[in-house]
DNA sequence: CGCATATACTTCACCAATCGAAATATATGT
DNA sequence: ACATATATTTCGATTGGTGAAGTATATGCG
């Protein structure tokens, strides 16, 4: 950025230059969910099918719970989610030896190829422009993505830190 | 692989980057997902009865037709929305004149205080925290996040080409 | 004019998503 | 053993979302 020393024009406000940010990050927003939901129509995957399967493709193991909670999903949307991803054959229900009330998750081979037969439609043509990029840049872009995921994540302070055993009340704002 | 003796410590290699970076903006997309959960739920609106009240509170006066193209949903789905949106006394449903086939949507009264209430929790919030940083980080931020847009878009191009196509018509009085 | 065709919406039938509340089964502490 | 907490499912209900068919209006053409 070519920066005048004397700022003989009008630089634009601090909350100028902050909507001008959000805008920008909604036109990246509405570029993923359009992309996801196409390749949701691509694997024959709702979007949330897609998000419940790769949750627990990616860990191998999880728990109902555990997954509603990272997603913020109640435990009863994901029960009907995985109903169809066990009907549709991509995921396994067992039942946990240590705690039998709990239900593990596990992506049966069939599930795995779906997912990596769609890595992340995003991912791919992300990262393919990505690395066009001078190295720098990519430096600048991942420090200034972190930055705002911060800066967004700031509110939700609540909705995201635990990841397994869900020892957090939730309670909930009217 | 690619270790380069040259370097002591790791050096992320391109594509790592890019993952890091894309990790980074999934966070911020989730935290906006929630975040427009938990505003649609303080306003009572669900997140898509809140887009199209936003679209039709933007223009004033659009059609079915072109909100549905805007949002890429189905004019179906739209009637659905705004059925309900009409009920709530929000929008209001008129037909042209020019044109009797088609259906004039204007946000009533109610719902551009609903608008106006919750201009977007996510912003208010947003905007805050961004303002306390310093200029030359928000010029980079605003930089950062036009560049990924831009990124992402690109692989979207022909996903909206005609946003506007069903859009214009502002012939107004002939 | 009169008819064919195109447009703008709505209606309908259908399924997925999503939730809260209640039900079920298992753990755990006292 | 009993009360209580936890993990999940079931149930009932609303919304989201779509394609196909239906309705009304427009428009072009002979």
């Amino acid at each position: 950025m070519a920066s005048d020393p004397r700022f003989s024009y009008v630089s634009p406000m601090s909350s100028e230059i902050a909507s001008l940010t959000l805008r920008a990050l909604r036109r990246v927003l509405r570029a993923t969910e359009i992309g996801s939901r196409r390749l949701a129509s691509t694997t024959g995957l709702t979007p949330s099918q897609w998000l419940v399967l790769r949750e627990i493709g990616s860990r191998d193991a999880a728990t109902p719970g555990a997954v509603a909670n990272t997603l913020q999903f109640s435990q009863a949307t994901i029960t009907a989610i995985v109903d169809r991803l066990e009907e549709l054959g991509l995921v396994q229900r067992r039942r946990g030896d240590r705690d039998k009330r709990q239900v593990i998750l596990s992506a049966l081979p069939a599930g795995q190829v779906a997912l990596v037969d769609s890595p992340d439609l995003l991912q791919t043509n992300f990262t393919e422009r990505f690395a066009q990029l001078p190295l720098w840049e990519q430096s600048m872009l991942l420090a200034a993505a972190e930055r705002l995921s911060v800066l967004m994540d700031a509110q939700h302070i609540d909705a995201a830190p635990l990841l397994d055993s869900g020892a957090i009340d939730r309670s909930e704002p009217a």
